[in-house]
DNA sequence: GCCGTTTTCGGCCCGACTGTTTTCAGTCG
């Protein structure tokens, strides 16, 4: 529940923003204490949609609502409009207060259970007076819920189990966990010979920085062969179910994975179908409609007549309904339809694009491998550089390098980019901002350096003012060449500092700074959202690993996920130059410090 | 509550599955 954030925001309306997260956690709140009241189900997805929108959206809706277009946000009319007018204007919303009032604590929670909807909880709450997980959990141990009008002995049973289950359900899976364990499979069944055809699906597919279940997809007609091979595999501890279209499994290292199996003619409709988002097959489908025809995972058919327009490929499907076709990661409904409408999709940046790595650590600080270990791996990748980025002194538990340690790490880098011309190793540093905002070392060290990236990593808990002048005062610095990881988060661990990174991008576009995208799965920082922002505002985006050990060099690809889910081309990502390229644009900045 | 190439009312995505029911409601993805 956003509520405690919500409250805490309003101490301070005037000078902290409301950001988009909030008003949309605002709208999500209200659709669930809409839903469990049993409302109208469609002025519940009314909400929901609005949620959805703002919550994906680039655009600042505080800046939108001092310019008074609120309304020009898709989903948002009269009535929610206003509701967010009042919010942003007062902090709070006496129409959510009102609904908080008439909901017992707690009773939203209660749709947190698969299986259990807004109808039966209003049941449980009306004839047992259950309003929370606790007491729902004690009534159908005791019994008291079998009988009900609409339960059974079976729905208790389900219910129960759903129960125990919540605390795992709820854990969500990084994408660089479940992207590998979902390959593994794939690269096992793909030589099958009752396998055609195999994909990832789901929000796997669309390279999600976080994934709820692990979906794969194939097209057999041999559906019960595929479906032993896969329950049948090694790494599978234990078979979940098993039926001949669906089965799940356990991994040895826990992790549920569905394999669905569908016909081999109707592969692409049910691909696309199974890839979602599910806003955005919706709205697909309303486009469908309205040109008269009908889609569904088994195809796209002619309304009246059931006539078949298209299955066999994703692409035919988009085709047909006047879109180009549109790779999985916008699928997001966040205005990729009407772009592929206009045929005006970014010409996304690939992994391929890449021709260089800015963020690499050796043992000179924290990392666990030499400089030339690093650089022959990266070497080996089909890499042309990389720019060897130690910590700065000040960074004492990661060995931070002093101004002679860098001095004596360049007469290294030189030796190396002899021996391993054309290669090329940048003599850089992952440089502590202070936190006044100054940098960590001084001028003179820094002009020794070709490459300069900016790091906060202490006093994370500053106000969020002092921590955006903060860093915006060491980016505008002359000789600074991007920010690293700017929000600090890690996933499901830590949530970034308090910045206002709308300023961040502002500053960053001013001055010709670059912002990175950290391809450390559980950073992937910036992420989709605000890497399409600083795209949008002209900032150069910098893909970087991180990389700490040689293995680590392999995650740059998750980094050019969030820049495609960011609508990124590849003129918008710094290390797609060349070295010579990239040379000319440090040369460039070089002189105009 | 939103929205409009059938427009200001009357619609709102689609199909499968489960369990409770005798034809369907609720839930899910």
């Amino acid at each position: 529940m956003a509520f405690a954030a919500l409250w805490c925001r309003n101490r301070c309306r005037r000078r902290c923003a409301i950001s988009n997260q909030e008003v949309a956690a605002l709208l999500e709140d209200i659709a669930d204490l809409l839903e469990v009241k049993n409302e109208n189900q469609f002025r519940v997805r009314a909400y929901r949609e609005a949620a959805r929108t703002i919550g994906g959206m680039t655009e600042d809706v505080l800046k939108l609502w001092e310019e008074g277009r609120l309304r020009e946000i898709p989903g948002v009319g009269p009535s929610i409009a206003s509701k967010i007018d009042e919010f942003l204007r007062t902090g709070r919303l006496q129409y959510y207060e009102e609904l908080r009032a008439q909901t017992p604590v707690g009773f939203t929670q209660l749709l947190s259970v698969p299986g259990l909807g807004p109808r039966r909880a209003e049941i449980l709450r009306q004839k047992l007076g259950v309003t929370t997980l606790a007491q729902l959990e004690e009534a159908l141990r005791e019994h008291r819920v079998r009988g009900l009008p609409g339960f059974g002995e079976k729905v208790e049973e389900n219910l129960l189990r759903e129960i125990e289950r919540l605390p795992q359900r709820q854990r969500r899976l990084l994408l660089g966990v479940a992207l590998p364990a979902a390959e593994e499979v794939i690269s096992l069944l793909r030589g099958h010979p009752a396998v055609a055809r195999i994909s990832e699906a789901g929000s796997i597919r669309r390279r999600v920085e976080t994934i709820g279940d692990i979906d794969i997809l194939v097209a057999s007609d041999r559906p019960l062969e595929v479906m032993d091979a896969f329950t049948t595999l090694p790494i599978v501890k234990e078979t979940l179910a098993k039926g001949p279209t669906k089965s799940s499994v356990l991994t040895k290292s826990n992790l549920q994975i569905d394999l669905r199996v569908v016909r081999i003619q109707e592969y692409g409709s049910a691909l696309q179908y199974f890839t979602g988002s599910k806003s955005h097959n919706i709205a697909l489908r309303d486009i469908a409609i309205a040109k008269g025809y009908k889609l569904s995972e088994y195809g796209l058919f002619e309304a009246d007549t059931g006539r078949v327009i298209a299955q066999e490929t994703e692409d035919q499907i988009y085709l047909a309904l006047g879109l180009e076709p549109i790779p999985p990661e916008l699928r997001e409904n966040r205005g990729e339809l009407e772009a592929a409408a206009r045929r005006e999709l970014p010409d996304l940046v690939q992994l391929s694009d890449i021709c260089g790595d800015l963020q690499v650590h050796s043992d000179w600080s924290d990392g666990h491998n030499s400089v030339e270990e690093m650089a022959r791996a990266a070497k080996d990748l089909g890499l042309e550089y990389i720019a060897m980025t130690d910590h700065s002194q000040g960074l004492g538990v990661a060995g931070g390098l002093t101004p002679e340690r860098v001095v004596e790490q360049g007469a290294l880098i030189r030796d190396l980019n002899r021996r391993l011309a054309p290669f090329r190793i940048l003599h850089g540093a992952e440089v502590d901002i202070r936190a006044d905002g100054s940098l960590d070392y001084d001028d003179t060290v820094l002009r020794q350096l070709d490459y300069i990236c900016i790091s906060v990593h202490n006093a994370f808990g500053q106000s969020r003012e002092r921590m955006t002048q903060r860093v915006a005062k060491a980016l505008q610095h002359p000789l600074v060449h991007a920010l690293n990881h700017p929000t600090g988060r890690l996933i499901g661990r830590r949530r970034g500092y308090d910045l206002d990174l709308e300023e961040i991008i502002r500053v960053a576009a001013e001055h010709g700074k670059a912002l990175e995208i950290n391809a450390q799965p559980d950073r992937l920082d910036l992420d989709d959202v605000w890497a399409r922002r600083a795209k949008e505002a002209g900032v150069p985006l910098v893909i970087s690993t991180d990389a700490h050990e040689l293995g680590h060099l392999d995650f740059m690809r998750y980094g050019v996920f969030v820049a495609r889910r960011g609508w990124a081309e590849k003129g918008d990502v710094l290390n797609t130059r060349s070295l010579k390229s990239l040379e000319a644009w440090l040369h460039q900045r070089r002189k105009a410090a």
